[in-house]
RNA sequence: GGUCCGUUCGUCUAGGGGUUAGGACACCAGAUUUUCAUUCUGGUAACACGGGUUCGAUUCCCGUACGGACUACCA
């Protein structure tokens, strides 16, 4: 429903109606006959791309923090831009050590290489927040001055008890707002002298906002296109707070336009606060070099209901994070995608695919064609649930589409972890063999164990049923043949196993599995003869022998 | 509750006033593989609902439902 209240603000007020319109980025053309696209597209190539990735270090970086920074990079890249790292730790109770560390890993694991920021400095530093906190006051100040903040000396008693006040009286969500701020302790209601005063006998304070109260404000979202919100809806924002440090909402202001950020991408969570940020550029005078916003969708849980959250690490069975991370408070674990065995080039295309699509049917993408092919137009506005299958499955992509001699490495690294002496020729067998069957490094050793190791038991079911007096002379006159033989590999096997059956006139097939039952103890796996080949001679003979006197044939 | 954002197969999505609504993952079946896996072929499966506008709506508009975010001196 159209809400005539506003339209009767605007067609009844030209000057306020003109006010209004200053709040249009980059647009003096009603919203409503605009095409978006085409805007959008002309205003994003013609400045200069600096993007920001702005995390905060309260633990473990997680995996939509990564699609943001991915997003973040690819418009830099394909545009010969600068990506830029700020350390958002502007509040102090909820710093965690290791955090900042923890996401320049994670970036650097992933791919995602920065320009300019925390770790490698740059023409704007320091990008680390907490380092910048003289700064902000400056700002806030003016504001201030201007009329557009003011101080206020409320305490957190008297902040609840305004909150309950209303509540009582039935006001659903109690704002520090145009109304309630003329019933508060602050530098609108207090005299001039009194303000001084308390100022200057040090009385903790804090700066809010003095929103407006009858404005329309409106940005123009590259993925959402026009948001309006009405400044009744805003409340007085904190912006420096009693500590000395800025809010987000000022920091993040004052620090864009600062370090000439030409694009915001960020997670939704951040639009309803959107419009405040546009007030800001707008008190401070930046609105010609306000960045463009775009939205991304969320990140929900594969179950339904809410977005991905830490607490869903582990619980549901894969990771969230990047990287291991042990909380160095509370010393919980959670594990990374790294760890898991996902490939950081599989979790990029993955992550990349989430929310974005190049509106091809390809879906393998390297960071080059992601970052030709990337374009903000194509993302999504939908929420995206988080299916761990579709991760899985590029894994495995990413995995095969390596050489044998890279695959090699997995293998040597698991195996040094175990002690276990292999040499470079082996290993090179084992992967091919083992190549098909492995969605991660770590299968190529957790499933081909028995290439390694004669069987600790053997499948039951399998005995059960192909464990015969047949399979058993087949099995005893073939491992007389291999014992005779100069040399085995995987030919001479299974010549020598043919012959064997014909012999005794009995089909190959009907035994195969047994013979694979004593090698490996499993009734499935890889290619039999391939298998010889790799454990060798000797093994096959030694094993063959084990599983002649250990299992027994079923009586039915 | 309020504000804002959203809604195409189970999942990620393409598409868009007239289409057999396309692809991928997952799932199922057949073929290959003596097994399992791979591979190949095929299959099940979607426009949330109700009103408009229109010759015609899944596509545009409004509403409803549902989902999500936000609603801190957290980011």
């Amino acid at each position: 429903m159209a809400s005539p209240g506003s339209d009767s603000v605007h067609h009844g007020d030209p000057e306020r109606l003109a006010e209004a319109d200053r709040f249009v980025l980059n647009s003096t053309v009603n919203p409503k006959f605009t095409l978006p696209l085409l805007t959008k597209n002309l205003e994003y190539r013609m400045r200069e791309v600096r993007v920001r990735f702005a995390p905060s270090p309260t633990g473990a970086l997680h995996i939509g923090g990564v699609r943001t920074a991915l997003y973040n990079y690819l418009l830099a890249r394909q545009n010969k831009g600068t990506m830029i790292l700020r350390i958002e730790d502007t509040d102090q109770a909820r710093y965690v050590p290791g955090a900042e560390e923890y996401i320049l890993k994670s970036l650097e694991w992933v791919g995602i290489k920065i320009d300019e920021g925390v770790s490698v400095g740059g023409p704007y530093a320091p990008y680390r927040q907490s380092e910048r906190k003289p700064m902000y006051m400056q700002y806030a100040q003016r504001l201030v001055t201007e009329g557009n903040a003011y101080y206020a000396f409320d305490t957190e008693q008297e902040l609840d008890a305004m909150r309950e006040r209303l509540k009582a009286a039935g006001v659903a969500s109690p704002q520090y707002n145009s109304i309630t701020r003329m019933q508060m302790k602050n530098s609108l209601t207090l005299p001039e002298d009194e303000v001084k005063g308390l100022l200057q006998a040090g009385t903790p304070y804090v700066v809010r906002l003095k929103v407006p109260r009858k404005e329309e404000v409106r940005l123009n979202d590259m993925i959402r296109g026009w948001v309006m919100v009405h400044s009744s809806q805003i409340d007085d924002k904190v912006l420096m707070k009693s500590d000395g440090m800025p809010t987000y909402h000022l920091a993040n202001v004052v620090d864009d336009y600062l370090m000439k950020i030409s694009h915001v991408i960020r997670g939704e969570e951040w639009l309803p606060s959107a419009p405040l940020h546009v007030l800001l550029y707008k008190f401070l005078g930046w609105e010609a070099d306000m960045p463009q916003f775009a939205h991304l969708p969320l990140l929900l849980k594969p179950t339904g209901d809410g977005k991905l959250s830490k607490r869903d690490a582990d619980q549901m069975g894969f990771p969230i994070f990047p990287l291991d991370w042990t909380d160095p408070n509370t010393h919980e674990k959670a594990s990374g995608f790294r760890e898991s065995g996902y490939l950081p080039e599989a979790l990029v295309n993955f992550l990349a695919f989430l929310g974005w699509n190049p509106g091809t049917t390809q879906e393998i993408f390297s960071m080059e064609e992601l970052i030709n092919a990337f374009s903000v137009e194509r993302i999504g506005k939908a929420g995206t649930k988080f299916d761990i299958h579709k991760a899985q499955w590029f894994n495995q992509q990413y995995l095969r589409g390596k050489s044998n001699d890279e695959l090699a490495v997995y293998l040597l690294e698991s195996l040094a972890k175990e002690n276990i002496q292999c040499s470079h020729e082996k290993a090179i067998k084992v992967v091919g063999v083992m190549k098909e069957r492995a969605t991660f490094p770590k299968d190529f050793w957790e499933q081909g164990k028995f290439l390694f190791f004669p069987p600790a038991s053997f499948d039951e079911a399998t005995a059960g049923k192909k464990w015969n007096e047949d399979a058993v002379k087949v099995i005893s006159a073939f491992r007389e043949e291999v014992a005779n033989a100069a040399s085995l590999d995987a030919t001479i096997a299974k010549s020598l196993l043919e012959q064997v059956t014909a012999n005794l006139g009995i089909g190959t097939g009907k035994i195969l599995q047994a013979l694979r039952l004593s090698l490996t103890g499993a009734g499935a796996g890889p290619d039999l003869m391939m298998i010889m080949e790799i454990i060798g001679k000797n093994e096959v003979v030694s094993r063959i022998d084990y599983a002649l006197n250990t299992l027994k044939i079923k009586v039915a």
